[in-house]
Order: C-alpha cells, then structure tokens, then sequence
DNA sequence: AAAATAGTTCGATGAAATTCGAATTAATAA
DNA sequence: TTATTAATTCGAATTTCATCGAACTATTTT
C-alpha cells in the first residue's frame, strides 16, 4: 500500500505553494478540497478535465508543496486539505483561492 | 520614450499573479517596492543577483500581472508597487510576500 | 482465479519560463 | 557631438512544466 510524503509547512517556501496554487486545474482542486467533508475526496471525484496521468501529477505537486495530504484507503486515495497548517503558515492564502470563481 | 502596460486588475487572473509572485527574485522586487517611497525605484536600485537582461524581464513580468507599474523619468525606469488595487482585488496577497523574508 | 476499479509510474512531446550576452535605443552629461 | 548611463529588445541555450497514452500495481469484487 502506499504512503504519501506530508512535509513539514515550515520548510515550505511561498515561492514553492504559488508556483503549486499557480495552476487553474490544482485551484480547482483545492477549492473543491474546500467544500469537501473531513473525510477528503478521491481523484475521481473531481470534475478536472485532463487525464487520470496528469491529474495524479497535480494531487502529487498539492502534497509536495504541502497543501494536501493523501491516503490510501482500500483503492482509493482520499486527499484532504491542510487547512489549519496552511492558515498559520500563511495567512490567507486559501482565502485567495476559494475568492476566485474561475472557468479552467 | 517608452509607455508601459498597465493592465486592469479585474482582468488580472489569480494564476497570473501568483504565476508572477512564485519567482524569489520578483517576490525580492515586490518587498524592495513596499519599503520604497512613493517615487519608487530605478531597475538598478534592486540587489537583484541577475543580469540586466533577466531584471528587465522580471519588470515586465509583473507589470503584465498588474502588480507594479512604471513610467521613465529621464533615463532611468521607475517602478511602484500597485498596493492599493491589489489589497482591493487579491487581499493578503502582499502580506504574505512580505512575511516571507527569504534568501534567494 | 479472473475481472474490474483506482491510482501511479514511465517515457515522450510540446509549450513555456529563465537566463544570458550582444546589440540597440533613448536621455543626459561632458 | 561624443560618451555615458539606464534600460529594452533580440536570439539562443537550458530548464522546467503540463500533458498524454501505455504499462503497471494494488485492492476489491465476481
């Protein structure tokens, strides 16, 4: 079964979650992450509109950067937000990206 | 004499400026420009560690993201930071650059 | 055991971004 | 008018990124 790397929000550059946050499909992701229950989503169960490969590349690029983190659970991966991490280490971000109501 | 963009912030997406800010040498111009006066300041008053060639293409960068704007003055290009529009259009967003003091 | 489901990984491709040196432009100073 | 200063533009090299299909892995269902 396989883990997920979860890295620590302090060793987390800005540079490195705006460069994540930058792309219109991973926004989706998160706003969507958002509205979810604590439970998460799996992969699945976003609307993106690119292929299972790519998507899989962007849940990857959301955990490195430490704004999601994942689990395997029976053959799913459920992801959830970091929320209360991601508020502390900077402030507002997600506020930014849940603000913007953008067609992809 | 040269003119700049100067484009609408409404028409300013979130991926173009964060697409702007994840760059450290920008994020370096943007806290250089907050502690700056009103006049602004000249390319060469950053101790940006690039050529001259690349700083230019950094200004232009955000100039197209609406996050600073420049008019010449004699032979130098002045730049200032947009700081009012973009705490109206992306509020938090330069908070958050200039939390993070960063070597590049 | 075979099939179905849900993701990941691999390898390749095309697009975009970063960077620079050299050439160029425009304004000012000598 | 020539030289200097400050920055832009051009062309090219390098790197990074987004994307996909195909193959693979792991889990669950039949």
């Amino acid at each position: 079964m396989k883990t997920f790397t979860r890295p620590d929000l302090e060793i987390i550059s800005l540079s490195t979650v705006m460069q994540a946050l930058a792309d219109p499909c991973r926004q989706q992701i998160v706003r969507a992450l958002k509205e979810a229950d604590d439970r998460g989503l799996a992969c699945n169960e976003f609307d993106l509109e690119v292929s299972k490969a790519t998507a899989s590349h962007h849940f990857e690029t959301l955990r490195n950067a430490g704004i999601i983190e994942s689990r395997s659970e029976g053959v799913k991966c459920l992801s959830c937000l970091r929320e209360k991490e991601l508020n502390r280490r900077f402030p507002g971000l997600l506020g930014l990206v849940a603000a913007e109501t953008q067609a992809i």
